[in-house]
DNA sequence: TAGGTATTTGACTAAACAGTCAAATAAAGA
DNA sequence: TCTTTATTTGACTGTTTAGTCAAATACCTA
């Protein structure tokens, strides 16, 4: 009964999701994300009580995409070291995509806009430390199986280096976005991040984690 | 001869500072500068050709005065560890001041505001990235110092070692500014950062570096 | 084919925005 | 006191902004 619900919400999302990405909350307008996702005004705000709904809502949107993924990239039938070799590919695949499509290194979508808005708006700040704090659960259970395989210090506090892998992926994801390059975490960003995680690895076993 | 100088453009270097790393590049108005450093707005623009003008000026008049702190806390003549841990300490001491005093831990001013221009203004992602250099001469002007004290390994690349410390430090700002936190950073910033750095330390030792 | 409902439209507002400018003013030196 | 020069003022423009709304439309079901 009535009129069948359409795909004009989604494309808000996908929209609202690459221009704020792209290039920051404050840039992108309501016209300009109607404009591209080829949706009138009126029909924006029949979907979105507010330009800030908007993009709380994109970022769920995205979060429910990623999380897939990473259920995958962390699946416990994967080594631990891999899964986190993993990630950094996925990372730096998605970057790459990024760049040539956009000529932009963008970052992490949800630290980007986390950075610009958490002093503005506390619901965005309380999602996107939800996310992180989310993420880094993937990270504290790949760090116990790692544990239990013998890989890392039997001592090691998992949820303090968890949050110290997030931190050092994050931090280095923002410089390539402010440098626009990806050549470390091309290079180096894997090696470092085992490094980090305390796990021994031969000279040439580390080599062989440039991407 | 002539009207002489005032503070004007100062003060308006010093708000639009505090207003846009507080807030955000895009949720600050010129009106609201202008209000907020008691200058009209002619006057504004008699000293800045745009608001991005006055963006870069603050960015540069910040470094400006950063540096001097920098010298001080980099100096050879401390001790390489304690470099470090005094720079923790300055980051800390200045996030606290300002979650005082506005409510909000605010992160690095050039990063969060890299994060969010470097897309749009190619000008500001050179000058960030120049800043991030910069920064990044001190941490392996110490490095080099703890190799020749046999502090950490000698084939540690310090180049590369300086970019690991840069981006873990910042994303721990990050992160504190997004969840508006500044437990880790007072917690376990320090020891995981010398563990970054692969500085051996005695647990004891390791306990002493909680802020 | 008629009725019900979600979707779409486009024209509208009021506020905020960055930026302009000619005129007024303040002070130092001659 | 007069000239010179930098600073300050406030009123102004035109554009962009987020958000509103009543009316039109599309489509499913009965």
């Amino acid at each position: 009964m009535g009129r069948p619900p359409t795909n004009t919400k989604l494309r808000l999302l996908e929209t609202a999701h690459e221009l704020i990405w792209r290039n920051s909350y404050g840039a992108v307008s309501v016209d300009g994300i109607c404009e591209k996702a080829n949706v009138k005004k009126g029909s924006f705000y029949h979907y979105f009580p507010s330009k800030a709904d908007l993009a709380i809502a994109s970022i769920d949107w995205w979060m429910t995409n990623t999380i897939p993924f990473l259920d995958d990239i962390f699946s416990p039938s994967r080594h631990p070291i891999d899964r986190f070799t993993l990630l950094i590919d996925f990372i730096y695949e998605k970057q790459e995509d990024m760049r040539i499509e956009f000529g932009q290194v963008c970052g992490c979508p949800f630290i980007t806009l986390g950075s610009e808005l958490a002093a503005q708006d506390e619901i965005i700040g309380a999602k996107i430390s939800a996310i992180t704090q989310q993420k880094m659960t993937y990270y504290e259970n790949a760090l116990r199986d790692m544990i239990a395989m013998g890989l890392i210090d039997e001592n090691t506090d998992v949820k303090l280096k968890a949050e110290e892998i997030y931190a050092f992926i994050t931090g280095n994801m923002m410089l390539a976005r402010i440098k626009n390059d990806l050549k470390f975490m091309k290079k180096s960003l894997k090696p470092s991040l085992m490094n980090l995680i305390g796990v021994d690895l031969t000279p040439a076993d580390l080599k062989k984690l440039t991407i």
